[in-house]
DNA sequence: CGAAGCCTTGAGATTCCTCAACCCAGGTGG
DNA sequence: CCACCTGGGTTGAGGAATCTCAAGGCTTCG
């Protein structure tokens, strides 16, 4: 494992990321906090692991460029992809609490991630409550995400589910000022699609094939873009609420 | 809604969940503290509302007694549910942090619930870290839980999904010393079975009588007895950890 | 040029779903 | 006290959605 101090580039006083709209500003102390609690950036290239199934990693992390995801897997190897993970967001924090049998995280594409030593999390609340109040916050929007994937997976149809999916990539990259004119760039492979979705590959080509056939995206050269947003929405039963700015670690 | 001072029957001091093992010692001026936060306790029958879905509830609630689950429904009905909730769980927290489009949760039996005003609870991360810290871990575990049944819900089959369930829910009920003789008072329909497996009444009704069939275990009568533990955890690819003792707010 | 990885498509098998009965226990009203 | 109704649970039959298997195409890379 590599931990260089700055993969981003950047001191944290200049963090791109804060910039962002999507972000909620901290206070001058509050950033400096933080950045002391950093203790450099980590590179991983796509397809690599971020944290290994079932091992607790001795840091958490806050994903500073590009895409990750979180999953499982049966002992037979079934893999279920149980949420995306875009910049901003924190990894690694359920191992705190966990009793063994933890997911894993892998990159879908390069990525950069900021790295905070596991071992002064529980300092950090103490020291910073409104900090550790975010945390929270950043946990339960999370928890938020899997509630609609569990929706996704139990009840929606295959259809229903790729369109919802793509709808949910699209809004939170288009949030994070990933996209342009209707575009994205989308790292995922098929197989993602499939294991996030609970489907086969081979179903998920087919509906895939059959949502673009109708001209609602298209998907292609690792780029998605989104044609009919209103009918990816109303097919996905999924619908945008303004997404409010979110804390950044 | 009724909002008695103490549907529990006690003074806060002498919780009687408080005394259990699968709950973490609180020092005094923490009880003092959440005692104090609290604002009495509240009757849910079964089959009604505890918090209907998008809207949120004033109130953050532990579960004192009973059963309860969280769902959401897509617009034409279907229903999935997310989690089932037993004594010590909190509820309502997601909401906190919620753009609308919330979950809702539902009495599986008669309940007693303790109150908390939610404009109250930054105040508490604030004067109180380490339980704004425990309550960070109460949401991490529940997320845990919703990654399961995320799991479960897109690559189990449906005699795996079963399987899995009834053993969770008897491990979680034995950890609250609410089994006898491996049986537990079990509150829940197949239709709420169904509902958090993503499966069909009728495919959950036939998976169920075939697995009782192979004396796996017996269910009626709204009682749950497990008859072999390690063959249904083994179906279900679902192993028990130690549970570790866990906050109580 | 061959190999590997991913996407695509067809065909047949399987799982799971829907529809439609029927059963049984409990509650209610005549 | 009994007829009826209602809400679950149970079962069979047929159909639909999804899966598995298998093959072939395209692109990239060595």
């Amino acid at each position: 494992m590599s931990v260089t101090h700055s993969a981003c580039g950047h001191p944290c006083s200049e963090c791109r990321l804060r910039t962002l709209p999507a972000f909620l500003a901290l206070s001058e102390p509050e950033r400096h906090a933080v950045a002391e609690w950093r203790s450099g950036s980590r590179k991983v290239a796509a397809g690599e692991r971020i944290i290994a199934e079932h091992l607790r990693s001795d840091l958490l992390y806050t994903l500073y460029s590009g895409w990750a995801f979180r999953y499982k897997t049966l002992s037979d190897g079934r893999r279920q992809i149980l949420n995306f993970l875009l910049p901003g967001d924190l990894v690694g924090l359920q191992d705190e609490f966990a009793d063994g049998r933890t997911h894993g995280v892998e990159a879908a594409s390069d990525t950069v991630l900021c790295t905070f030593p596991r071992d002064r999390l529980w300092d950090f609340f103490l020291q910073h409550p409104k900090l550790g109040y975010d945390i929270t916050w950043l946990a339960a929007r999370e928890e938020k995400m899997v509630d609609d994937n569990l929706v996704t997976a139990g009840r929606r149809t295959a259809a229903e589910r790729v369109a919802m999916l793509l709808m949910h990539l699209y809004r939170r990259a288009e949030h994070l000022g990933m996209t342009e004119a209707g575009r994205v760039e989308f790292p995922f492979q098929q197989q993602h699609i499939a294991d996030a979705l609970g489907l086969s590959l081979v179903h998920t080509n087919k509906t895939l094939r059959k949502l673009q056939r109708l001209g609602l995206h298209r998907l292609e050269g690792g780029w998605l873009e989104i044609l009919e947003p209103h009918a990816l929405e109303a097919l996905g039963d999924y619908f945008d609420r303004p997404m409010r700015p979110v804390p950044l670690l």
